[in-house]
DNA sequence: AAGCTGACCAACCGCACAAAC
DNA sequence: GGTTTGTGCGGTTGGTCAGCT
């Protein structure tokens, strides 16, 4: 059965909202409060659909809305928390006050995915946020500049630009979009997570929800699932894998609690690697990885249950920061624990 | 100056899910 | 248990703006 239309279209304003129509929904829910949207346009005296009353309400109306760009330190932690949660643009806005969904997922389809998609992690000398890179053969005809590449020909100097009062606005515009927080790193060093998707990649096992990871580009401050990636692509070296269940795109893992044995498996239930005490201790001796249990349950493709290690009693927006050198910092109120991801998953924090 | 083009973003659309009936 | 309703979410569309030729 279909789901019923969400109210009558039929005579339905649609498009832009004007000044007046904002003020009676303004007002209408001021005094009987949010909620009952399908019944609210005609309450209010709107043409307009309920949905479109929601939308306009949440995303513009509300007080508590914070207006104009978005700074360095909410684009740091929108690329975090994307690269831990994909395209969960709600749960990304819950963590920014003042920014909904629909700003945070058309500032990451505007700015963010292009930005990190220019980045070519194997070449140390790419430019970060350099438009067009790899269209080099296509000559650009016209169109705007993002604001990153208007920046990056002010910054080459283009002496043929005519208005310099355009130009300063451009030059105030990327500046203040930009700002020194967010830090693109380009050292080889720090892009295992990404050599990790493109072998994926290559290899057609890229089937799982996080392919998002594609995103997880070499900013600074590698995400804990990246690094669990890590280790599983360590672990493929050990004993190739081939995922369980590809084609769905929904491929889960879970640990087998069959006779000690250590395992993932895919969605249909089909094991893909197990390792029992033993086998894993040869592995470690060897210098090679292998997936806890302990490892394995902390991978929940779904992310919800990750949601709630990461947030649930920790006020602070983003509870650990990462230390290149030592691994992983958590500072959550009463302690702080220094140390690598085995550290923290082995004493069970989380 | 005009037309073309890409960037940006507000708004729409369809689907999913939970609650109510 | 099936249907209806209300709400929320994420993907997509299309209008507007501004730079380029």
């Amino acid at each position: 059965m279909g789901r019923a239309p969400c109210c009558e279209k039929i005579g339905l304003k649609k498009g832009r909202w004007t000044a007046e129509e904002d003020d009676i929904l303004t007002k209408y829910i001021a005094a009987n409060g949010e909620g009952s949207w399908r019944s609210l346009p005609k309450n209010a005296g709107l043409l307009r659909c309920g949905k479109s009353c929601r939308l306009r309400w949440i995303n513009y109306l509300r007080s508590d809305l914070k207006r104009g760009n978005i700074s360095p330190e909410e684009e740091e932690t929108i690329i975090k928390l994307h690269a831990s949660l994909g395209n969960r643009w709600s749960v990304i806005a819950g963590h920014l006050s003042g920014r909904t969904d629909n700003e945070i997922k058309n500032y990451w389809n505007s700015h963010l995915s292009r930005k990190l998609q220019n980045v070519d992690p194997t070449d140390s000398n790419d430019k970060p946020f350099d438009v067009d890179v790899g269209n080099v053969s296509t000559k650009r005809k016209g169109g705007r500049l993002s604001k990153p590449a208007r920046k990056k020909n002010k910054q080459e100097g283009d002496a043929t630009r005519k208005d310099d009062k355009v130009h300063e606005n451009h030059e105030k515009s990327a500046q203040s979009e930009e700002g020194e927080g967010i830090v693109i790193d380009s050292d080889p060093q720090h892009t295992s997570n990404v050599t990790f998707v493109q072998q994926r990649q290559q290899n057609g096992v890229l089937g799982g929800p996080n392919e998002e990871l594609e995103c997880d580009l070499p900013c600074r401050g590698l995400t804990m699932e990246s690094e669990l990636w890590a280790k599983l692509d360590e672990v493929e070296a050990v004993e190739p894998l081939s995922w369980a269940d590809e084609g769905s795109g929904s491929m889960s893992m879970s640990s087998s609690e069959e006779s000690g044995a250590h395992a993932v498996k895919g969605v249909d239930g089909e094991k893909v690697v197990a390792l029992n005490g033993r086998e894993e201790e040869e592995e470690e001796q060897k210098g090679r990885a292998t997936i806890r249990n302990e490892d394995v349950q902390w991978m929940d493709w779904e992310m919800e249950d990750m949601d709630f290690r990461l947030w649930d009693g920790v006020n602070d927006m983003w509870p650990w920061t990462w230390d290149n050198e030592t691994g992983v910092v958590v500072e959550d109120g009463g302690y702080q624990l220094e140390g690598t991801l085995d550290n923290w998953l082995s004493d069970g924090l989380i």
